[in-house]
DNA sequence: TCTTCATTTCAGGAATTTCTGAAATCTCTG
DNA sequence: CAGAGATTTCAGAAATTCCTGAAATGAAGA
């Protein structure tokens, strides 16, 4: 299967990028790859278009797989598996921040209640922040919940909403939570 | 400088996902230390306490000043450099947030951009693909600029909403923009 | 200007991650 | 259940990233 030079170029942009994303290259080009292509792909095809060994192939859908990102389908008569990439980017945004967040947030908050559990280490001022920091965190994921559970179209109308969040903010009543009081 | 069972474990924790987070051990460590400590320190200090070459503390410093993520303080009467965290959480959280949009978001913005300027390629879908890709991502930095221009006290509320965000959303005026139509 | 202390640079070694080819496993079909 | 096709596993090679010690640079005070 040969790319065109738009195929090729995003390609190899996604695998450059891979490192800060926290994938590695041919990761990132197998994903970019199947997220331009209008048909699912098996594996030979990935592997013949990004030029990587077969099992690099696997290795990499099989990391991909783990993160939720592609699906999977198959053909009559056809044994082979076949990728794609979910058609709603919303969907893949929201695996994407899932994922994430249960890779790089939620070990850390389950490590700072534990140290808190662990009881005072006569350190206050390192005790204060973990607690400050954990309370943080849980008030993010918190309002991520919120997040998750809105329907695309609340989300992209919220998102696009521009300065008149600032009032709506103001004009919800509510109280004004412990964690923004003054030092 | 010897830390406390407490300190220890923080940032033994810190430097384990530094990998997940894109840095390195060393500068996730040398970041827990200094979250943690309520005093500024130098760099030997952090050399001492988390038994690294004095040479990997001053290349870890560095790249979290380029992350904008450590402030220099200096005392009467000392040459030395001294770092410290900022003592605002969100302050912290803002910073993240935009370093890691600059590194992990911006460039591709700009790439997709690139590739639609430079006209039809003759691929109907990934050229599709890549404007729908492009508007996705433009609809979230331009929310994301909203929130960074949110005072603390008013972003602490919105995450603190709960529920009545969707009946917020719903309330507020506005059209339904072009994004959202259905396939 | 010289000396001393602080910091940075950098070449090369250590550690880790990525990738490959060959072999093993799994799974259909005849 | 034998054989062919599809996929995965895995040991080691290749590439990359991380870390160190030594040397270089910078910056203040004598």
């Amino acid at each position: 299967m040969k790319l065109t030079p738009l195929q090729q170029e995003f390609v190899l942009h996604f695998g450059e990028m891979g490192s800060r994303w926290g994938i590695n290259r041919t990761v990132g080009q197998i994903y970019a790859l199947l997220f331009l292509s209008s048909e699912p792909l098996n594996a030979d095809s990935i592997t013949g278009a990004l030029g990587v060994s077969r099992s690099n192939t696997s290795m990499g859908l099989k990391e991909l797989q783990s993160w939720n990102l592609v699906r999977l389908k198959h053909f009559q008569g056809d044994r082979r598996d076949y990728f794609t990439t979910p058609e709603d980017l919303w969907e893949i945004v929201r695996i994407l921040v899932a994922e994430r967040k249960k890779r790089e947030i939620d070990p850390t908050l389950t490590k700072l209640r534990e140290l808190e559990m662990s009881g005072p280490a006569g350190d206050d001022y390192a005790e204060a922040r973990i607690a400050e920091l954990r309370e943080l965190i849980e008030m993010m994921t918190g309002f991520y919940a919120e997040m998750e559970k809105l329907e695309t179209e609340r989300l992209v109308k919220l998102m696009t909403m521009g300065q008149r969040i600032a009032g709506l903010i103001d004009k919800a009543g509510g109280v004004l939570p412990a964690l923004t009081k003054r030092k």
